[in-house]
DNA sequence: CGTGCCTGTCAGAAAAGGCTGACAGGTATC
DNA sequence: GATACCTGTCAGCCTTTTCTGACAGGCACG
C-alpha cells in the first residue's frame, strides 16, 4: 500500500511539489488535513480563509500529488468534496536536485509558438 | 563533518528551503555548482543568465543555507566569489511538513504593529 | 590611462502568484 | 418560494517575484 515516489523524481514533478509546499498557507493546509480529512467549506472556516482562495491552494496541492480530493455524497444528498493528504515522501539532497534539474520541461519558449498556430 | 538538518526543521527554515528550490533556474544552479564550484561571472556565462539575476538567485539559495559563497583572492589579485553547494538533506513527508507548519513566524501581521511602536 | 574582468547594487519594467467579491449550479429543509 | 448549506468559476486588484540595463568600485595588463 501507499506508493512513495522517493528516489529519483522528474524535474517537473519535484518542481511542482517544492513550489506547492513552499507556501505558509499550503503547509498549514497539509497540517490541518493530516489531522483529519475535511471538506472545503469546513476547512476554510477552520483555518480562516476564503473559499475561492482555499480552493486554489487545494488544486495546487492536488496537482502536485500531495493531497487527493474525492467528491462524496452525504446521506442528505449534499455533494461535498473531501480532501486528505497523500503519504508522499521525497528526499531532498543536492544529488536528487541536480538529477531532477536535467529533466525540466522548458516552459519558457513562448517565442514564435503562438504564431505557428 | 557536514551538518545535516534532517529530522525536524523549523517552519521558516523549511519554507525558505522549499521556495528556494522550487524554481527551475535555482535547481539548475545547484546542479551546475554540484559538478564544480564556480564564481559568479563564469557561472552566469555557463548557464546563460544575466549577472544581476544570477546574483539574486544565489543569495536566495545562500539565505536558505543550500549553497555557500566565499570571496577568494586569485593569484593575480582579482577578487572572485566562489560558490559551492552545501551537503543538505531534508526529508519531505506529511508529518514533517505538519510539524514545521506549527512553527511559522507570522510575517503577515502588519496590523496594529506599527502603531504599537 | 584605457581595457578587461572581477565584484556589487539600484531603479523600474514585466510576469507570476495571491486574494476577494460576485456569480451560477445543486439538493434539502421550513 | 425563501433559506441554508454544499460545490465550482470568473474578472479584477494587489503584492511579490523575476528580470534587465545602467551604474559604482577594485585590481592587473598592455
Amino acid at each position: 500500500m501507499a506508493e512513495v515516489p522517493s528516489p529519483a523524481p522528474t524535474g517537473d514533478e519535484l518542481l511542482k511539489v517544492l513550489s506547492a509546499l513552499g507556501n505558509p498557507h499550503r503547509m498549514r493546509i497539509v497540517a490541518a488535513l493530516l489531522e483529519s480529512r475535511n471538506y472545503v467549506s469546513a476547512l476554510a472556516r477552520e483555518i480562516g480563509m476564503g473559499r475561492p482562495l482555499l480552493h486554489m491552494h487545494l488544486q495546487r496541492l492536488e496537482a502536485a500529488g500531495l493531497v487527493v480530493g474525492t467528491l462524496e455524497l452525504a446521506e442528505d444528498g449534499k455533494a461535498m468534496k473531501y480532501f486528505e493528504v497523500t503519504p508522499f515522501f521525497y528526499e531532498l539532497t543536492p544529488h536528487v536536485v541536480a538529477r531532477a534539474a536535467m529533466t525540466i520541461t522548458e516552459t519558457a519558449d513562448r517565442t514564435a509558438k503562438e504564431e505557428a498556430k
